[in-house]
DNA sequence: GCCGTTTTCGGCCCGACTGTTTTCAGTCG
């Protein structure tokens, strides 16, 4: 509902009760996660601090704009956010400040808060030196910490200083969050070095990188082994260490030369079930888990199931009791619920569709039968068109539509009607060597599925002034129109949406491609009206796509789960523009199972005939 | 500060490793 202006009067101009600008999820997420640091350095219960990180979280990646909602009078129900943060999101909506915030700030100064980022120093030890020695900066820490000055302090000693200033170093050199095919790269590396260590009977790689969270932070390995000690050695003494941060017998911590920690802990054989729970994570769903275990008399860790005793606490000696599963179906069986898909583990509602039977039947790789977007060296592409069909072959697609960039997208050397004419001949004469192919009998190289074909498409340009690159006749003789949008990002949300909705209805576009924009860590997301554009997306039965290049991911998870709840379908592409990022498709894959996605929401899980008459149709009635 | 298939109050997950304070607090995941 929108406000009222105060009682107007003559000579006040309208202009005079301008709104404060907007504050995005993030700059919400940034001052709460601030405030829940401030709190953990003044010594405030922890639990409290918990709390505001994580309402800090769940606003970062939720699907709506928080403040905008708010200003509108709508404020959304967010996990974790209760009367005093919902009081606190209002007041930040409306006026963009926040009064508790800035006496905080005012309490402690900002730069004490990025000691925390220090490893091995927490908040008590930032309280400590703000307090004894006021150090409030990571340079005041080194200069006090290289003087000696640190050693005065009650738990500090020489070692500490060294301690705290390979920490310091090790904070300098840290690299970003990585994406998950840089993930994946280190995962493979260690796995192959930890090859053939004795007694190693497997090696999970759990944590974030195992939800498939889109960008990770640390590995988290666990190896299931009858000697912790080999394993232990190997890890630590890897060529790629840089510093061994840890090593008990139970888990080993290294930092790798320019990349991330690793964590590896030991599993005892046969008892691998609790470990891949409670290190698969997430937190939040293990602390559901955990209360669940409760509830039921025992107590969870990721060493098994402990019985409790009637003081609440586990049985000991003689009466203790543990229960130890190999593997996590009978962990969730344990605790009377159907097995949970690792990328659903994330306490956003999958332990009670679990309780109600309504988890959903994710969409797996082996659904998809074919690609909607890809590239060739005709535009922006590496490889030929030939070899590009022939790795997607290799992948197991039946069908590949190629969607070269339009002529306006000048960058990526666009193609005009007559170049797309002239390539719409060369997928004809492939398309007719298949059919060959398969005619005399030939089994296509690698095995993959008979009766492969190219499907003839392009990336269509939504250009600045909202018009499409190319007009309605020439966009009719494709198989299938991809619309993406490059140019003009900036604009205002109205002009942008408008933009977007203008695609999403023309009759010849099918798909529109990365529909936020966003590169991750790079370039945000298009700022759109997303109730908008699914809405639209829905009437128009437009598919919108899931890119799975690492480096997008879009729509996100959160977005595509939002799409389909509003009647969407999906696209899972890779956006290849060379033969190996075929495999992209796993991480669209990845994400839209973090989206709740079924296959029946997706269009390429269809088979070719199928996408083609959906595709006919709808220009058909568009007319 | 949040939250409810026991609870609107009293809980809130649990353990490994480190350093150093010879019995434990701090940090981390």
């Amino acid at each position: 509902m929108p406000r009222r202006p105060p009682t107007a009067t003559a000579d006040v101009p309208s202009t005079a009760v301008e709104e404060p600008p907007l504050l995005s999820n993030a700059e919400i997420a940034r001052i709460l996660h601030e405030i829940g640091d401030i709190l953990e350095v003044k010594g405030e219960v922890v639990y409290k601090t918990v709390a505001y990180h994580r309402a800090a979280d769940e606003i970062a990646r939720h699907p709506v704009e928080v403040a905008r909602a708010y200003r509108e009078g709508r404020p959304p129900t967010i996990p974790g956010v209760g009367k005093a943060i919902a009081e606190k999101l209002e007041e930040l909506a409306r006026t963009g400040r926040l009064a508790y915030y800035e006496r905080l700030r005012e309490e402690f100064p900002a730069s004490l808060l990025a000691l925390l980022e220090i490893p091995g120093v927490g908040p008590k030890t930032v309280k400590l030196l703000y307090e004894q020695l006021g150090i409030d900066s990571i340079e005041d820490l080194r200069r006090a910490a290289e003087a000696g000055r640190l050693r005065s302090l009650r738990g500090f000693s020489a070692k500490a200083e060294q301690s705290i200033l390979a920490g310091i170093a090790a904070l300098e050199r840290r690299p970003g969050r990585m994406l998950l095919d840089r993930a994946a790269t280190h995962v493979a590396a260690i796995e192959g070095a930890l090859a053939g260590t004795p007694g190693l009977r497997r090696l999970v790689a759990a944590g974030s990188y195992r939800r498939r969270v889109e960008t990770i932070g640390d590995l988290d390995l666990l190896a299931e082994t009858d000697e912790p000690e080999a394993v232990v050695e190997r890890v630590t003494t890897l060529p790629e260490v840089e510093r061994v941060l840890g090593r008990g017998s139970h888990k080993a911590s290294v930092v790798l030369r320019g990349g991330p920690q690793v964590d590896c802990m030991i599993m005892p054989p046969g008892a691998a079930g609790t470990y891949l729970v409670h290190f698969t994570g997430s937190k939040a769903h293990n602390v559901r888990l955990r209360a669940r275990a409760r509830d039921r008399g025992w107590s969870l860790s990721e060493h098994g199931f402990l019985r409790l005793g009637p003081d609440g606490e586990p049985l000991a000696g003689a009466e203790a009791e543990l229960r130890t599963f190999a593997t996590e179906a009978e962990v969730y069986g344990f605790l009377e619920l159907p097995y949970i898909e690792p990328e659903l583990r994330e306490d956003r509602g999958e332990i009670e569709a679990a309780l109600a039977g309504r988890l959903p039947r994710l969409v797996e790789r082996s659904d998809l039968r074919g690609d909607l977007h890809c590239h060739s060296d005709w535009s922006d592409g590496v490889h030929d068109i030939a070899t590009m069909a022939e790795a997607a072959r290799r992948a197991g697609l039946e069908y590949i539509v190629l969607t070269d960039h339009t002529v306006s997208l000048a960058i990526a050397r666009g193609l005009d009607p007559a170049r797309f004419a002239a390539q719409r001949a060369v997928v004809a004469e492939l398309n007719a060597r298949y059919e060959a192919e398969e005619r005399d009998g030939r089994i296509p190289p690698g095995g993959s599925p008979a009766g492969f074909r190219i499907l003839h498409g392009c990336e269509l340009e939504i250009r600045a002034d909202g018009s499409l690159d190319l007009p309605g006749e020439v966009l009719a003789g494709f198989d299938l129109v991809v619309a993406s949008l490059h140019v003009g990002r900036r604009q205002p949300r109205e002009r942008l949406t408008a933009r977007v909705l203008a695609a999403i209805r023309n009759p010849h576009v099918d798909v529109i491609a990365h529909p936020a924009g966003r590169i991750i860590g790079e370039r945000d997301d298009l700022d759109l009206d997303w109730d908008a554009v699914f809405e639209a997306a829905a009437e128009a039965g437009t598919a919108l796509e899931l890119n799975g290049s690492p480096h997008r991911l879009d729509l996100s998870a959160e977005r595509a789960r939002q799409a389909v709840a509003a009647g969407c379908l999906l696209a899972i592409d890779s956006d290849a523009h060379r033969t190996t990022e075929f495999s992209h498709l796993d991480w669209g894959v990845s994400q839209a199972r973090r989206g709740w996605v079924e296959a029946t929401s997706v269009v390429n899980a269809r088979s070719r005939a199928e996408l083609l008459a959906w595709a006919a149709g709808k220009a058909d009635r568009g007319g």
